[in-house]
DNA sequence: GCCACCAATATTGTCATACTTATTCACCTG
DNA sequence: CAGGTGAATAAGTATGACAATATTGGTGGC
């Protein structure tokens, strides 16, 4: 109940250090953060109403402004929504833009859970599938040179980071190969994906994982040289049902230890 | 090509209309809406700085709270990024959350290109395709009812909107029936999509059209009841692609003529 | 003449307080 | 009992001052 100490970023911190994003350390996004994840962890019931303004005033301390502030970014990422009168309602989930990076970072803090974890990669394999399969078709050459390289990159890679990072920059080339908008549009929920599996288990540690890992991946850059959007489609599902059933696989296995 | 005049929102209202949201019309909704039109459109190009606040705020003759909470809530999206002593700057595109109601509401607001809708009927066949694969999987008899019921309601329309409002509750429930809370926050997505669609040409006012549009939608629902996931995805596959050629052909005709 | 450091400055961030507007709920009137 | 009416409450808006921060350019030492 206390989260007054401790500030528990674990996940976050990760996430923030993989992307360089999230450096400032406002005022009003510490309120952001406390906030947002209270709502994602279930402290605030869907559909029941926020104490209101003068009492999380007194609670954090700070000005009304940077409260107030904290609210609005709520409710542009459809978490809350204020009414005069009424209250700062919590809105019901499937309000929520959980493709968010912020949203879907409070989902994390909570300890990911592998449905959670499941459900990422079923929309992970419904788009990026779909990313690849037009990356076949549309690539231009450099496009083409550039996953070839990311792949080489990976399977050169020593530490878990460096790992994740290429991997990272493999699915973004795929993304803007594909020219949709919307493809490069998620590389938040990708990182956030791949953030987590290598957080519970990185394949850099295990050389047939590794090697499996890297062959699949060069599969899909393959696919996509050679215009082959069925292949691209087939080996990138392969790709993130195998990242997945690494990590559900461990988790798993941690699970039933304890 | 004129917008200068009159606060056109066209597309805006159809969905604000559709959806029973964005009612409140606060001032500081007033502000959000222009600046984030003004991005969207290129009006500020990404990478550059905004006027400084002292500047938006004689342009828009309201409070710094008000302005600011606007940005704030651009900042929330994606769009914008503040830092200290530096400005404001229009962060890349695909730094945007593209999955936002807002934001797919704004590249509406300039006149739905060919090219957009194409781009949206792609994510929506990779993510729905996905969601009813998994619907046939998972659906309970109650949802199966839900999908027959919708299906019903569709054929049974008799103008644009109550066809349209069907449609989305059917691939709402489709969603729903997924059992994975992502497929349900992108109704958004899908709303637009839909909204913009019927905008241009309804199936409502071409009996044949209607027919078929009805047929492909009674073809998922089965294939769900039946738990025949390839034939789920196929179907949707072919509802999606059907709604988007409707759309485009009705688009570039008019375009021809013009 | 080059480099490192520091101060001036411009811009966002934060604060405190007061006032306005909208909406619900209860009361009061017909 | 129905319907309007007003008080109470919560969010919305305004304003002015001060703090934090990072760039820019100057200043001094080497």
């Amino acid at each position: 109940m206390d989260r007054s100490g401790g500030r528990a970023r674990h996940s976050g911190d990760l996430i923030a250090a993989l992307s360089g994003r999230n450096l400032a350390h406002n005022l009003h996004s510490d309120v952001l953060w406390d906030m947002g994840f209270a709502i994602v962890s279930g402290q605030y019931e869907q559909g029941s109403i926020l104490p209101p303004d003068t009492e999380l005033l007194d609670q954090f301390r700070v000005s009304r402004t940077v409260l107030r502030e904290a609210l609005k970014t709520l409710a542009a990422k459809g978490l809350i929504e204020a009414r005069a009168r009424i209250g700062t309602r919590v809105l019901p989930r499937n309000r929520w833009n959980l493709f968010d990076a912020d949203v879907l970072a409070w989902h994390f803090e909570l300890g990911p859970e592998v449905s959670f974890l499941q459900s990422l990669a079923e929309v992970r394999i419904g788009i990026e599938i779909e990313a690849a399969a037009l990356a076949a078709e549309r690539r231009t050459d450099d496009q083409a040179g550039m996953l070839l390289a990311a792949v080489d990159r990976m399977a050169a890679a020593r530490t878990p980071e460096e790992f994740a990072r290429y991997d990272l920059e493999f699915h973004k080339a795929v993304a803007d190969a594909s020219g949709n908008p919307f493809m490069a549009s998620i590389s938040a929920l990708v990182e956030m994906a791949l953030t987590a599996a290598f957080t519970i288990s990185s394949p850099v540690n295990e050389p047939e994982a590794l090697e499996q890992t890297v062959a699949v991946h060069r599969a899909i850059a393959q696919a996509i040289l050679d215009r082959n959007a069925p292949g691209a489609r087939e080996a990138m599902r392969m790709a993130i049902a195998e990242g997945f059933a690494r990590a559900a696989g461990r988790m798993e296995s941690a699970e039933s230890k304890s």
